[in-house]
DNA sequence: CAGGATCCGCCGCGATACTG
DNA sequence: CAGTATCGCGGCGGATCCTG
């Protein structure tokens, strides 16, 4: 039974014939940060439905997207790993002409780690563990590589704990009450805060208008 | 009536959210060698019906990707001419695990000429056209620029043509009789050719060997 | 003939209920 | 917890039909 395809000999074609269903790359998306289970991707993917979530997932295996780990979760295979910066330039092109969050946007924090992985501008060198509601995610920025993901980090030089609107706000402009600083607690070496936001400042994905006005 | 939203206030779900639905980021594609009538667009991409390619044309000039041009014919604006980065990745995992044509698949020379986009190495510095079937395009080579469109250049150093099969197997080693070379008729500096194809030749989108890909 | 619009049938998708 | 089963709707594909 063969899926849908566009029958067309072009590299986008192709890639759309395996990721343009629905939900797809979301699912690639969410597994970025690390295995995870059915029922954790179906938090974690608010709005796909279970019969749709198992359908995905036995394609993207059949597909060679995913495979189960030996605990039964999902996790990417080097091939669905290799999506990446395709996730990442279409992530760009969604940021740049993104505003506020809507009543209707559901936000979540895994969503923000994987815009930080591309964010990442380079030159820090410190390992981090950002916890929110229970969930911690882990930071180990060496040069030019950040490598983040779920779970804290083995040995942090800085903890950092908050609301997730508060660790969300710690990263990103374009919410709601900037003007008041985001509450966090912070252990370990306080002043390495800085170091680590500014490694993560809004670049190249800026939204158009103020590039334009920057740009003048 | 709005359109169908993932409701997730993340870049690659806004994303998806605008070039999600099928056919969306095809016609972007063909639009990024140049503007096309849509007639034109329904020539090229084969598969997509009347119907809906109108209405994605509707919708995407109501995103702003697209806008009508002078002469009526369907252009890029900025925004949508933005793409062609997140285009080129996919387009690049896809060209990845691209074996030779099925006989199903339908070929067509500005989806290669698109690929070439990317896969331009830079150092070289020519202007050239190469027509197939009576449909020119234009190659300008500057350093590390390669600027790749529909239509004649206006002075080329040199001129190519052939059938559309030989002007895809001078860049393309995937299809079928490489063994034989392809034959394409030169005008112009001849001793340009090599530099021609050579300033294209396979890099970071070869194939991925068989190891990912045990059949069992 | 270019540039669409209309109609119809199917299947991908969303929502809910159910099972091992 | 990890999926299946069922059902209704809307997006999509195919064909046809207008309109300058």
């Amino acid at each position: 039974m063969p899926r849908r395809s566009y029958d067309q000999y072009c590299g986008l074609a192709r890639a759309l014939d395996v990721l343009g269903e629905r939900w797809t790359l979301l699912v690639v998306r969410n597994l970025l940060l690390g295995p995870q289970r059915y029922s954790e991707l179906l938090r974690g993917l608010p709005g796909i439905t279970t019969n749709l979530l198992a359908k995905r997932l036995k394609e993207m295996e059949a597909e060679g997207l995913v495979e189960r780990a030996a605990d039964e979760s999902y996790r990417l295979t080097p091939l669905g790993a290799s999506l990446e910066p395709a996730i990442h330039a279409l992530g760009r092109w969604g940021w740049r002409r993104m505003g506020k969050p809507t009543r209707r946007d559901r936000r979540n924090l895994d969503w923000l780690m994987v815009a930080l992985r591309r964010r990442y501008r380079g030159g820090a060198t410190l390992t981090a563990t950002v916890e929110a509601d229970g969930s911690p995610y882990h930071m180990v920025l060496r040069g030019d590589r950040a490598e983040i993901g779920r779970g804290a980090a083995p040995a942090s030089d800085i903890r950092v704990t908050g609301t997730p609107d508060a660790i969300a706000r710690l990263f990103l402009d374009t919410l709601p009450d900037v003007g008041t600083p985001p509450v966090v607690s912070v252990d370990g070496d306080e002043s390495l805060l800085g170091t680590l936001v500014q490694a993560f400042s809004r670049g190249d994905d800026e939204p158009e208008e103020r590039r334009h006005v920057r740009a003048g």
